[in-house]
DNA sequence: CTAGGGTTAG
């Protein structure tokens, strides 16, 4: 182990100073050590064994010297044994330190204040309070000013450090600087800062080291301002700033997000030489990298003197915390030409530039390469990384597997997971997560948890699980966060509460694109593509700059709303006026807009003209698209792109089994079906859903699980016969297997939402609304049911259809 | 001979 040597004012290491010296030490201690091993010479002067201490480098030097001295009968002496407690502990030995303690008789303030410092530099805090205690309850031993501050950092709870406090005013040891300031930095630590700033503010005297102590206990706290405040008294008393002052002022800047100041620090630091300190660079690139300033960051790095880990971990995190994950990864491959090894830090920030990039090789390297070290089960941080990386990446089984390993979870680990399987479109799965985390009663859920769980609930379409949220939000006087609300925007917007969207929408703090892209989104989810291009025209009036997400959102809507001329003029300003180049997904959305007005052959030239590859999925646009409008021919170009690029997504083939199935070319569809089934494709059931006394029932096509199987079968057999009797005719041509014309009407009046529909009437009173969702809803790629069919566009109110049973039979049989 | 205050995180 290395010997940890004191750092002094200006953090050089005393390693350096003392290096020159040492050589000239260890000479003299050769000779000394000869004279005592083989010329049998005593030890007599004190001065002797003082420069064999100074000259001991290694753990094994002061073994052999504390063997030596054990001979002389010298280790017993309190003088003697106090400089061993010390040396054994600065290689880590502590229990080396007890034993040579304990062979002391009579043990001065010095022996005990030595073995209490052993305990804390080697980080054994409960060890070193109990051993203070056993001094102060002694009588023949007086604590002095260099008991406490040691002690008092070892504290871990505040009821030792209240005792502590008792002890000194006992003592009158309390007008000391170290002592006093140790007590400032013992309360803040606790989370006590005003009752660090009442003893503070008493100090007769107060040094830089005091000021710093308060300084950093109110950000610690929580309070930069206070901070602030007390920076500016500092000044005002005439205190100068040195390098801890600066380190810690750096991060107050950073969290006031006063860049401003932080620059002017910067200007203060270069003008007192204080910018070769170690921590005062690793500072300015925490904060410089928290402004986003990347700039200034190699600057500061390449101009260190002396770089540790921090230095790294910083230059690291910068890149990563700003979207730059492959320079980052160029930074930890150039840490480790300089052969610094990466601690847990490192391979947090390490996980999360795998989670940007995306890099399926990297995961499976970090992760190893964590378990290897077990960081996992030493620090909740890094286990949360890991989960987020799998997320990131898709792989959700894995991060499933390390959640549930992890020994201990926090509000953080839960958060993830939720967020994971939710971005995931594991809606289902996030839910269930998140229903274990209420029932633990220690954790209590916070924003984040909310912003995790209300997409999975807006994609359910489970609005009233997501106004439980909302009324939590309520409580917690959460509303006016921007994250929670718009997420509540969206939740509202998405089950088709499009007014108490809006209201929401006009509480939120509208400074950026997020909760505009969610307002706009879900009217164009909902068929209202006007409406959201008076939003975007809003936006604009406001000032606010649209990004691609806005833009993806726009061509959504007018593709949803038919609206042509409008999505190729949004696709225009996109470019020209705001610079943002197109990706795949606004190509994707081009195509299924013409592809959806029946522009097909505008559609494919689109595609043709484009600059880059298109990817499956716009392809796939083009074919559902031939499949609404019945064009086999285009539809098979289509198809042939989709299959070249080896799409491992099963709704391209059904989607062109049913293009052919409405011609009824059953040999073209059992040819795909063979092609999906060699590939290892299986369709994705479709399921219709209904959430009934804070339950979702699930219904399948055909599933005859169901408890009320068969009272459904038969209030849906009435049904179906009356709608009939109405004059509704069952549109076959939807059913897509080749069977015959009485089987394909069968197929159709047990479909999943007709299920759902024929559930809700039954259990719940007339006039009550019934809401069903669909898993494949917005999707146009598997077969669809005259009900379910563009519910978005055609019945855009849909989800506010008053159930009454009446009308719910007219919609039965209303749209075709 | 022995002491306090500082920088990095999902």
């Amino acid at each position: 182990m290395q010997r940890r040597l004191p750092v002094c004012k200006d953090g050089i290491s005393l390693d350096y100073l003392s290096r020159s010296s040492c050589y000239l030490f260890r000479c003299y201690s050769v000779s000394c050590t000869r004279n005592l091993g083989y010329g049998n010479h005593e030890i007599t002067r004190e001065i002797d064994v003082e420069g064999l201490f100074r000259a001991c480098t290694k753990s094994e030097d002061v073994k052999h010297l504390h063997a030596l001295l054990t001979v002389s009968g010298k280790a017993k002496s309190s003088f003697v044994a106090t400089r061993l407690i010390n040396m054994h502990s600065y290689f880590g030995n502590v229990s080396l330190s007890r034993y040579t303690f304990d062979q002391v008789l009579d043990k001065d303030s010095y022996t005990w204040n030595s073995m209490i410092s052993a305990y804390v530099r080697n980080r054994q805090s409960s060890k070193a309070v109990k051993c203070a205690f056993e001094m102060l309850s002694r009588t023949d031993v007086r604590p002095d000013f260099h008991t406490f501050p040691p002690v008092l950092k070892a504290c871990s709870a505040l009821i030792d450090g209240t005792s502590l406090h008792c002890c000194i005013l006992k003592s009158g040891l309390e007008w000391d600087v170290f002592v006093a300031s140790s007590l400032v930095h013992m309360y803040c630590r606790f989370g006590f800062a005003d009752r660090a700033y009442t003893i503070f503010k008493d100090m007769p005297f107060r040094d830089t080291g005091c000021w710093n102590s308060m300084i950093s206990g109110f950000f610690q706290n929580d309070n930069a301002k206070e901070a602030l405040r007390i920076l500016d008294d500092m000044i005002l008393e005439g205190v100068k700033m040195d390098s801890v002052t600066v380190a810690t002022m750096l991060s107050v800047c950073a969290q006031l997000n006063d860049l401003l100041r932080g620059m002017l620090i910067h200007l203060f630091v270069i003008k007192h030489g204080l910018e070769f300190n170690v921590f005062v660079s690793n500072a300015l690139i925490n904060m410089y990298a928290k402004f986003g300033e990347l700039k200034c960051v190699p600057n500061v790095f390449d101009h260190m003197h002396v770089r540790d880990i921090v230095s790294w971990n910083s230059i690291i995190a910068a890149y990563e915390q700003n979207n730059n994950p492959y320079v980052a990864i160029k930074f930890f491959h150039r840490m480790q030409v300089n052969k610094v090894q990466p601690d847990l830090l490192t391979l947090v920030s390490l996980s999360s530039c795998v989670a940007q990039m995306k890099d399926p090789l990297w995961v499976k390297s970090v992760h190893g390469f964590i378990t290897r070290k077990c960081w996992i089960t030493e620090d909740i941080v890094i286990g949360n990384g890991v989960i987020d990386m799998y997320a990131k990446l898709g792989i959700t089984d894995s991060a499933q597997k390390v959640f549930e390993r992890l020994p201990h979870k926090d509000v953080i680990s839960w958060n993830t997971m939720i967020t994971g399987y939710a971005q995931n479109g594991l809606a289902a799965a996030a839910v269930e997560v998140y229903n274990c985390m209420k029932e633990n009663k220690d954790l209590k859920p916070n924003q984040g948890t909310q912003v995790a769980i209300l997409p999975a609930y807006a994609h359910l379409g489970a609005l009233r699980d997501g106004m439980k949220v909302h009324s939590q939000v309520l409580k917690e006087n959460l509303e006016l966060d921007v994250f929670v609300s718009t997420c509540l925007v969206d939740l509202y917007g998405k089950c088709g509460r499009l007014s108490e969207a809006i209201s929401l929408f006009y509480q939120v703090s509208r400074e950026t694109s997020v909760p505009w892209n969610t307002i706009i989104s879900c009217h164009g989810l909902h068929g209202l593509g006007e409406t959201s291009l008076k939003f975007f025209e809003e936006m604009l009036n406001e000032g606010v700059k649209p990004d691609h997400v806005t833009f993806l959102s726009l061509l959504n809507a007018c593709s949803h709303s038919g609206l042509v001329d409008q999505g190729k003029w949004c696709f225009q300003v996109m470019q020209q006026e705001y610079e943002i180049m197109p990706t795949l997904k606004h190509y994707g959305c081009m195509v299924d807009m013409f592809g959806r007005a029946g522009l097909l052959e505008t559609a494919y030239n689109f595609i043709e003209s484009m600059p880059m590859k298109p990817d499956a999925s716009v392809w796939g646009a083009l074919l559902g698209a031939c499949r609404i409008h019945g064009n086999v021919e285009m539809g098979r170009k289509a198809s042939s792109h989709l299959f070249e690029l080896d799409s491992q997504d099963a709704g391209h083939y059904v989607l062109l089994s049913n293009l052919y199935a409405n011609f009824g070319r059953w040999e073209g569809v059992n040819e795909v079906r063979s092609l999906a089934r060699d590939r290892g494709l299986w369709k994705t059931p479709g399921w219709s859903s209904i959430e009934l006394n804070n339950k979702i029932e699930v219904f399948y096509s055909g599933n005859q699980s169901h408890p009320q199987y068969e009272k459904i079968l038969e209030e849906l057999g009435k049904i179906n016969a009356k709608i009939k009797s109405l004059g509704y005719t069952p549109d076959t041509s939807f059913v897509l297997q080749d069977v015959e014309v009485d089987e394909k009407e069968n197929i159709l009046a047990h479909h999943s939402e007709r299920l759902a529909i024929v559930f809700g009437i039954l259990n719940t009173p007339p006039k009550t609304c019934i809401r069903i969702y669909k898993n494949l809803r917005s999707e146009l790629k598997i077969s669809i049911d005259i009900i379910i069919c563009s519910r978005r566009k055609e019945v855009p109110d849909i989800s506010s259809v008053r159930g009454m049973h009446v009308q719910g039979l007219a919609y039965f049989g209303a749209v075709s």
